[in-house]
DNA sequence: CAACTCATGTAACCAGTTACATGATTCA
DNA sequence: TGAATCATGTAACTGGTTACATGAGTTG
């Protein structure tokens, strides 16, 4: 359902095609859901087939641009405005999992894979910052207002997770391992 | 994959049933890979089917005591050695998906939204502590060390979360929202 | 003995992934 | 004209969710 949802919102700041908004998730969205084109394009099908959107245009090479109807764009602030209680606020994230078994190995194994992830992590902090500052500078732009927050809000988390990395890796150096 | 892996790990600390395997996961472990109790049940059998696991023991109730084999520890540790390019490092976190669709809803209606998810997320962090500050104080046991480390990288996560709603909030009351 | 928590499951469904397929346009 | 990128899809599968079911022990 998140997809869908995401899909109305992009559409509201302007009418794009499935490849638009596969590059939207790209440049940034991603990091926080990610999605592949194909599940894009068939969910693009369904919202038309629910008139939530429109296809209103054929674009260069094929492009099919949809937008977005009153009801897709009710249905979205719907799903913004959902009760407290039935939003999803679950983090599913495989690396922190990950790190909880990470005694498993022997302190030097461990030490090398948590300095490896916290390059990554790093990396990944800078990627978002950067394309936070590529957005145009718009501060009237409500909605490149938004874009901002949540991109500068994922380059601080992993930015954290990237230096909670690198804290647990020295505490490990400072204990022996229970590895193999 | 994650959870077949996550519940060889947790019987790498000891043998345990899927009840207290399902309780691992509500104090903590499921604030970064949510699992309901029946994924869990049909994870074991398979487990136990591919002999990575061994079912060793009854307990009360009908309660069935899994113990990890030598092959299932095996195979968690190749779990945690992944190729760095096979890693799934993507979060999903609905949250800030919804975050950046904000600007459709004009500035007080956000603003009470995010302060409301501003809480939420300062209780998940008191909360992610206080599981940290349960857990046994021995610094020698390396897995508690790593439950220890693990939990408190959660707990900075929802903080930073929770601050940045409120900061949000803020500059969204200093601009003019482009809702209905 | 009724209500509650403990403890384990099964079946149907759906969201998301993997793998495959194909035509349009641009560029060297 | 061959390679690369643009652009859209389909089909099969699988991980995860929802809903339902049930028996064992504990507490008031």
């Amino acid at each position: 359902m998140s997809i869908r949802n995401a899909l109305l919102g992009l559409l509201a700041e302007a009418p794009m095609s499935g490849y638009d908004l596969t590059k939207r998730f790209e440049h940034s969205l991603g990091r926080v859901w990610p999605v592949r084109h194909n599940q894009i394009y068939t969910e693009l099908k369904q919202l038309a087939a629910d008139g939530l959107i429109d296809l209103t245009a054929y674009g260069p090479r094929g492009r099919k641009i949809y937008s977005l109807t009153e009801s897709g764009l009710a249905a979205c602030r719907d799903w913004l405005r959902a009760r407290p209680e039935s939003i999803e606020r679950s983090m599913r994230f495989e690396p922190l999992l990950r790190m909880n078994f990470l005694w498993l190995l022997d302190a030097p194994e461990a030490g090398a894979i948590l300095k490896r992830e916290a390059a990554h992590y790093r990396d990944q902090a800078a990627w978002l910052k950067d394309q936070v500052a590529k957005l145009p500078d718009d501060g009237a732009d409500a909605a490149i207002v938004a874009r901002r927050a949540v991109g500068l809000i994922g380059a601080r988390l992993y930015g954290d997770i990237a230096e909670s990395c690198q804290a647990l890796e020295k505490t490990l150096n400072d204990a022996p391992g229970a590895g193999s």
